[in-house]
DNA sequence: CCGTTCTTTTGGATCGATCCAATCCCAACC
DNA sequence: GGTTGGGATTGGATCGATCCAAAAGAACGG
């Protein structure tokens, strides 16, 4: 470790240059690894940097660069894993190319969101990767165009209107992944589906019944059992029995996410149900403990990390050259079969014709 | 909205105190919401700042003030909700000071933690919040007195050689919850009891063992049944399965935390065996989800979101005052009695006197 | 030896707020 | 009427890096 400043003075680029015996410009060019200074002239730079413990003021520069290095991450629900691995995703990404995080967690209030992008005005940031609360209006993406503040949307976007630039996006293909695990429900022989969850009215909401949808209309199924509750566990359980008790109860339940999934788990088994006998149970985002419930959780792989990581590169990208057209990321979204939903895509087969006789 | 400046140009102080036709220095007070300014200009300024819609450049005051008005936040898992809760408090109070956080999650490395700190202080954070990665010296510590940049520890904390002073610290009461835990387990019967979960070596970790082997102790019990294991829903799966193959298996797991106790549930459902009934299952920590297992389960709430709101208000105290001595906060942390550790206080009456009988 | 080109280095102006000592204003008091 | 005092306002210097145009130095051919 250098030897710490003996008084309380701050070092500045001059006290460097003096040593160095070279200019502030010049020690300025060598701190941003500019390819104009002589190798040799570089390396008594560095020495001198190091033999004073000189600490850059990333302040300074910013003023009169203009150029911050550093980004606004808002999320809707950090303590939501999901949302936090997407988050370390970005930054992972980010901190490589020598950027920090403002990561705020906004908690969907549409108020704090919007304080929240003020305040990063102020700051300067480079960019902002946002995932819109619930019932952020197209203005919001309108402002921060007004106020040239590059931004990327991810894993939720606000639809603009057709011929305005949609803004980048990056996001995970929620719909396609909803389609596939109802094809498979309906290979298995189900006929009788529900989804489950998703009060609130988002892209990620209307993707995912989208999915739903269409799916089971090709099917030429009844697509009409869509249960809006809020994504938690406690919803889960609470709607799964409500369910059970109808008078046409369904074979399968897809779920909004592995949270609502895991509740309707363990309200099948406070009634001494079991999923995956007694109902078909999936999710969506495959979380880490999917895999580890009793039965484990067939539900569609979203990989929030990849997203993260995609919507950093998209910013980085957006920031080097503001003006380029925009971009959307849509990564793909793979079922993973597990118990849950009562029997493996290898083990179908010979029960197929047992189904078709119900 | 106010109208957008209608060139590139950004605006200045000098734009805004021209029309309102005052000098920079008084809008510069009014921003700062200074009592000097009469009320009158106050208005006419505020009025000018709202008509231009000027945007006020922070980095320009902090080069000239060295106030950033922003910290560093630092935990080790963010996709564990425990910490996310408790990085939404920090920021919580923070926010409501004017203050923005940078967020980062270290994974436990303490080559990200330090690579990190020394960008915080490039930045020039007023302060950082700090949960020590496993391993953490205590010359981490001492680097950041040396570079006066205050620090708080929160949930974890590394102990430097008495007459230093220790810094300050936040974080929950772990110890005495384990000790309530034992007591209450040991007034349900239960003789044999284990330990499970800690392989890393920090504060938080020794506390819990402090306070399991003094309790076994205090009750002339055997306190060496410690496991060391990842603390993973997987590792407490794996453990418990061992633990009742052994020979003298005990009738009650302490789990270091919620997650490990999930651990354990389910490895327990997967044998036919079900906490509360075979095996007293307790965690740490009072996670949303410990309310909704089956059974529910009893654990020690630690309520990491006021462990943050804490660190943050010690934070600011700190950044006012550097000189002030070192305080330490620490959090009570109450057992939450719920149906997994068998049988609730109010039913446990009976039950002892058939556990005597054992 | 000079002109040309290319590489490397440089001093001064600049970014936009804050600090501070000085000034201004106006009422109150002797 | 002059002086004092306190509240309100101000102009210029300043924080520490980057930008830029220009200079210095090196290399080379004619």
């Amino acid at each position: 470790m250098p030897p710490s400043p003996p008084d309380r003075m701050r070092l500045t680029l001059k006290d460097v240059a003096a040593r160095a015996g070279v200019s502030r410009a010049t020690v300025s060019l060598v701190l941003r690894d500019s390819p104009l200074v002589a190798a040799e002239t570089r390396d008594r730079v560095r020495g001198a940097v190091d033999a004073l413990g000189y600490v850059y003021n990333r302040g300074a520069a910013t003023l009169r660069s203009s150029r911050t290095k550093t980004i606004g991450l808002l999320v809707t629900d950090l303590s939501n894993p999901f949302f936090a691995e997407m988050a370390i995703g970005v930054d992972r990404v980010m901190e490589a190319e020598g950027y920090v995080s403002f990561l705020v967690s906004t908690g969907e209030s549409l108020e704090r969101q919007e304080r929240f992008l003020r305040r990063m005005r102020e700051q300067g940031v480079d960019g902002v990767v946002l995932c819109p609360a619930t019932g952020t209006a197209p203005g919001l993406v309108r402002m921060l165009r007004e106020w040239s503040l590059p931004c990327v949307q991810a894993l939720r976007c606000v639809t603009l209107p057709p011929g305005e630039e949609p803004g980048d996006y990056a996001g995970a293909d929620y719909r396609s992944g909803v389609e596939e695990t109802v094809e498979h429900l309906v290979r298995l022989g189900h006929r009788r589906i529900a989804f489950i969850g998703g009060e609130l009215l988002h892209s990620a909401t209307r993707e995912r019944w989208a999915g739903f949808r269409d799916a089971m209309r090709r099917h030429g199924l009844d697509d009409g059992l869509i249960l809006r509750t809020p994504l938690t566990r406690r919803a889960g359980a609470e709607t799964i029995g409500s369910l059970l008790d109808s008078s046409d109860p369904p074979s399968a339940a897809i779920c909004f996410n592995d949270i609502v999934a895991f509740g309707v788990m363990l309200g099948l088994e406070r009634r001494g149900l079991r999923a995956g006998r007694d109902l078909a149970v999936t999710g969506v985002d495959d979380l880490p403990d999917a895999a580890l419930t009793e039965p484990p959780l067939t539900t569609v792989s979203t990989l929030p990390r990849l997203v993260g990581e995609e919507s950093a590169r998209l910013l980085l990208r957006r920031i080097a050259e503001p003006e380029r057209r925009s971009e959307r990321i849509v990564l793909p979204a793979r079922l993973v079969l597990r118990a849950s939903c009562g029997v493996t895509r290898q083990a179908a087969a010979p029960l197929l014709a047992q189904a078709a006789l119900r």
